[in-house]
DNA sequence: TAAAAATACTCCATAGGTATTTTAT
DNA sequence: ATAAAATACCTATGGAGTATTTTTA
């Protein structure tokens, strides 16, 4: 019989493509994690981790079935958070992975009243990039992302919070007022002033550009917290 | 920590009210299922079944505690299918309710092809009206339920398989022959041949003429398997 | 030749058993 | 009085440990 102990080892290591890093995450010693997972691929007849790959690798079938166990683990914390939930007792770690860009305006908007809430909760925030957060969500080591959608990603499920308008903000004697329409072509200079490569609204915009080839707005207006009153 | 076996045992007392029932569909003598149930519930610190009751009841955290554990072992068994999918041996057991009216005339169409499909799966039916059918679904006693829609059940996930028109079939001579739209008015007869009472197409013909107040056919046609074709 | 995973063995916590008592209709 | 669940006690499987060997970049 399949245990939930051990779907948390082949998920450690997945997570950490190394035995022993695995076992210690999980608070048990390199044979401990070995023999139970020898024993789960044993069970099931199939090879869950190619050994001989540096730095190892679930094989395919290994994979899928990770997947379902990260599932399983899920729905399985879930009977915890009802029983917290009974005892008004909601607590635990959340991990928030945003961007920096979204970080000081949108984290006071809420963190105050979600501690005052569940004051057992702890929230542990990381400021990354877009493609690292999606990493760590994938990889679940963090529980949330704040970040500009869409993604794309298979395994994310994403909610918008809020839509933003993208505006341009120009000199007044600038020509650009004088237009009804702004389209690529208007804002293709160097005078344009966007935020740096790597940035993902700049990424935003540039597809703005390529795919659309109309440009309402620049990324800039994001960062005006008054847009974010409603939240 | 809980495990997957406790899990299984508070469905089975779910499913059957009685603990040396459920002991016995589990396999195991009922003080142990009972040890089980005491040491999960010594765990959580949570009351799961209210013994005072006859038969007994799960409490309400009880049962959302159950409901949930019944989705962690959906989810479970998920990750045997991906391993018997892999090793190319599905196999199992799959229980089927119908309602009799049906059974004759749908299960002919596919329980062949799919034998020959998967060799190793057993297909178990039974013939039962739609309200039994919902309380086995309920319980898990049965995989999967073939009846008429809808049935609003909030935990039964329906998927329409085919719809069939419903006909009136008349005397050449009945002057019901001579009506371009026929209203429920027009049928409102002891001509009228039904299903008997308890039959859940009857029910449909009389939800049709209580809410819709317009009849467009008889249920009678529903046992034509022309119609079923397509399948 | 290091670092990582597997193997050998020991130990003890606990799932499961049998026999019996307690509790509730 | 009877059926059902709880309790007491025993057994043995297997999860987790330490020490060591094997494997491979």
């Amino acid at each position: 019989m399949i245990t939930l102990t051990q779907l948390e080892y082949i998920v450690a290591v997945d997570t950490y493509r190394h035995f022993g890093r695995a076992a210690e995450s999980c608070f048990i010693t390199q044979p401990t994690l070995s023999m139970q997972i020898k024993k789960l691929e044993e069970d099931l007849e199939i090879i869950i981790f190619d050994r001989s790959r540096h730095p190892l690798l679930p094989t395919d079938v290994g994979q899928r079935i990770i997947d379902q166990a990260r599932i399983v683990l899920k729905q399985n914390e879930e009977i915890n958070n009802i029983v917290k939930d009974h005892k008004n007792q909601v607590s635990g770690l959340i991990r928030i992975g945003i961007i920096p860009t979204m970080a000081p305006y949108l984290l006071p908007l809420f963190i105050g009243n979600y501690k005052k809430k569940y004051p057992n909760i702890f929230i542990k925030v990381v400021e990354e990039t877009t493609a690292n957060i999606v990493k760590l969500l994938n990889k679940d080591l963090i529980d949330v992302g704040i970040l500009a959608t869409p993604l794309k990603e298979e395994k994310i499920n994403e909610k918008p919070i809020f839509y933003e308008e993208m505006l341009i903000y120009a000199n007044p004697t600038h020509p650009i007022h004088k237009l009804k329409e702004i389209t690529v072509k208007d804002i293709a200079t160097p005078e344009i002033w966007l935020l740096s490569d790597g940035h993902c609204f700049r990424d935003h915009v540039i597809n703005l550009c390529s795919f659309w080839e109309l440009l309402i707005a620049s990324s800039l207006s994001i960062l005006k917290p008054d847009h974010l009153k409603h939240l």
